[in-house]
DNA sequence: ATATACATGTTGTAAATACAAAATTACTGT
DNA sequence: ACAGTAATTTTGTATTTACAACATGTATAT
């Protein structure tokens, strides 16, 4: 722990794991953990400010700091990473049926990846499994030229994990979400019937500056893995419904 | 603007709106900053931060703070209220065929809710629309004890604003998602077969100190309005995938 | 007893300063 | 001309101080 303010933020999270911070408390107040880690105010602050912004506390101007009682899922969240995701909440994730395949970008793709029309692309085609059940169908592109040692072998463990080595690394997605019926070839791999309802979530990816570098659709069998997202509320703005 | 944080904040996104900054663009630094708004560097570093957690700058250390590239979309953008973020869209939201009534609350919706069990709930089903097409069968409960004067003339518009005078509000949601078929009674209202594939988002929706008042489930006909989540890397975790 | 005023403790905002870490730029010796 | 070094600029972390805004408890006056 390099930081102190870190430090602060793995002691509270660490209390509140080992219940000496009960949901609904009140935390001892900033001053008091100034003294406790021989820290200024403002590093408290910014520590408090983080669990704030994740749901972890929650402050009361003139009255102190709490702990929140939201329950904490068990269930699948995506948004940061598939292996990651499954192996914290306690399942088997793998990856079966790769291909890969250099493709021309087309006016859809060059769109979406804002690349020039015939730019190549890497077309990966890759089905995730939990438990050796297949949830999830994905279809998605990479931009050649960020990553043109990609190998099938690569593709079946994480290629952000590879693109990562390159400095080319996950900040934010935007994601749409839709309910259709299973594609026939896609319903096969899946081990499900074409009548079956499946969740298509098509995402865009981008770096820490904003541009993208994969789009992918994602074909989810969400009877067998429901999804899970956590909003907030940023701004605390009262909300017309 | 009573805060100079926000002075800054608006500032600049009033110059990446009217394109005096660009995407991709460098700003000025933070002591300059510093120097055009006579604020400390402490403040401008607060405004800064709080455009690079929503996304729309990015810093890099040592070279200097950017804007961001992200595509701004137009479609629908769920979790901040229906009404408000159909209307930022230019859409026509409307509310049809509210139905409100008090009922006790069984084993699930006590545990959702955290109220005993045969607490009394309030039961709305409504449908909402976009240009007067129906878009989202909504199913959800409230808490009688927090909101003993509800009306249908209340449900029609916003519950959420009316308990809003009560400090009832919003501070976060936990959201599942799942394609289903839609269930006959709902696909009649929402003139659809009852093949049609509709996306199922359930919501349990919390206040600021974590307590749950609002669980509902929201059958979205989803084709007709795909719904679009923006996700964020906070903790710059490099992902495996 | 009740209301008012005051003191105290808490979070919120802001300033001025210092040094660390990383990137860029300018300089300098060969 | 080139490589290496130093200076400069920039963001990151942290300290110290000050006052504002809000909530709560206590003492006081009626």
């Amino acid at each position: 722990m390099t930081n102190k303010k870190d430090a602060i933020t793995a002691y509270i999270e660490n209390h509140i794991q080992n219940k000496l911070y009960s949901p609904g408390q009140i935390i001892p107040s900033e001053s008091e953990f100034c003294r406790m880690f021989h820290v200024s105010r403002m590093t408290v602050r910014k520590a408090l400010d983080e669990l704030v912004a994740q749901g972890v506390l929650y402050k009361e101007k003139g009255r102190g700091t709490f702990v929140s009682q939201k329950p904490r899922y068990a269930s699948f969240q995506c948004g940061y990473g598939f292996k990651q995701e499954a192996l914290r909440r306690g399942f088997v994730p793998s990856t079966k049926a790769v291909t890969i395949n250099l493709i021309k970008a087309d006016h859809e793709l060059a769109d979406k990846l804002k690349v020039e029309i015939n730019a190549a692309l890497w077309e990966v085609k890759r089905i995730r499994c939990i438990n050796d059940i297949p949830v999830v169908y994905v279809h998605e592109y990479y931009i050649y030229h960020q990553c043109e040692d990609l190998t099938i072998t690569i593709a079946a463990e994480s290629i952000y994990d590879h693109l990562a080595k390159k400095n080319i690394s996950f900040a934010f997605a935007d994601q749409r979400l839709e309910a259709i019926l299973c594609p026939e070839e896609i319903a096969n791999d899946l081990h499900i019937s074409d009548k079956h309802p499946v969740l298509l979530m098509s995402v865009l990816a981008y770096m820490k500056n904003g541009v993208p570098f994969n789009y992918g659709l994602e074909y989810y069998v969400s009877d067998q893995l429901p999804l899970i997202q956590s909003i907030y509320n940023k701004n605390n703005h009262s909300l017309s419904e």
